[in-house]
DNA sequence: GCAGCTAGTAGACACTGTCTACGCACGCTG
DNA sequence: CAGCGTGCGTAGACAGTGTCTACTAGCTGC
């Protein structure tokens, strides 16, 4: 294919497939290596550890739930607030579910460079979730919550959970598998319950 | 101390022990046998693998969470329903934020053998929260929940999704980190939301 | 044409989880 | 008491991991 794209690129790209497709456990430096095309000792050039190179796969992840938000933002231009906040809400919760592996990686602060306090890391990677959460703290105050912020915190840890359990396998076993009606009713609950219930 | 205690409960002993101390990052098979003053096979006797003696570990933490429950649920007999739901939620958020190395191996899907579809393992994991569930569902229906099993699901999600992202590190970028006051604010949002705004 | 640098290779090291062969000490049987 | 089997743990091998260190093609500019 693209042989001439750079091998920083490409080690990003083939472990963002990797994720998606085979889940974190398949994320070995060598593994990403390999499938890349090139020895074991490659990505040591621009990422001086695993970590780091997870860190980039990561922060892809990250924008490509950027660009999820954006689109169902556009999509829902001329709608109420709480309905773009349903929309993202389930954009969230839809992308955890569709790239499992992908959503377990960005929340592994464990194979993320950004636990280790270490400032060094360019643009943290828990500060790439800010314009998110504040697309959400609009919305929140465009509906009227006394504490945007509070209240957008609490619905982003509502949706959060819901794509964890659900995928931990909790929640299936509570509410059954079917997985589109449970995590919409989820979601509607969380909307419902953090924005108020009328849903005029 | 207890020499006599026999080998399989000291590896659990010890790996609980470190999981809290450390971490699920220091969990590795032969650091658990080393602490526990055996060699590196000792373990294989009595778990055939190492995933199998980490969901052991995982299924003390459960118990533990299960009688700090059962203490708070003891405490608050005589208080509302809404009450003792409010003390169940900072029961689990304040044993995820004062053991957050147990909490995440609890949830580690990709670290238990609850997630190898092995219907073997006794009684699975997951199936082991269902009494901690089922006092929620109890609740929650006291409470005057339309559907509890849904307002139990939605509520226990919103805690799920504010301890991890507390310990993410999310919540506290977004809410200041004094832990005790975002925490109980969040819990209490959660619990006004899915239970209704009136705290009678 | 040759120095210098960049990108990538290849091997070593300590460490991991799993597997297998081996002993040691105990209790039961004759 | 002698002998044996069995439960419990040891010790070594194996493939695989992430990190570190030499080293080497291939290109650049002087």
């Amino acid at each position: 294919m693209d042989q001439e794209r750079p091998l920083r690129e490409r080690l990003i790209d083939v472990g963002a497939e990797l994720v998606m497709s085979e889940g974190t456990g398949a994320l070995g430096l060598r593994e990403i290596a390999r499938r890349a095309g090139v020895s074991h000792g490659a990505p040591r050039r621009y990422f001086p550890t695993h970590h780091s190179l997870l860190s980039a796969i990561a922060r892809r992840g990250f924008a490509d739930l950027g660009e999820r938000f954006a689109q169902v933002a556009a999509g829902a231009r001329n709608s109420t607030p709480r309905d773009r906040v349903r929309a993202i809400g389930c954009a969230y919760v839809g992308y955890a579910l569709e790239h499992p592996g992908m959503f377990e990686l960005m929340f592994r602060h464990d194979l993320l460079d950004s636990a280790g306090q270490d400032p060094s890391e360019e643009p943290r990677l828990r500060e790439s979730t800010l314009p998110l959460f504040a697309l959400l703290v609009a919305l929140a105050g465009r509906c009227g919550a006394e504490e945007p912020s509070v209240t957008a915190a609490a619905l982003w840890a509502n949706l959060h959970g819901v794509a964890q359990l659900w995928l931990w396998g909790s929640l299936p076993l509570v509410l059954g598998e079917n997985r589109a009606a449970g995590v919409e009713r989820l979601v509607d609950a969380a909307v419902a319950a953090h924005l108020g219930g009328a849903p005029a």
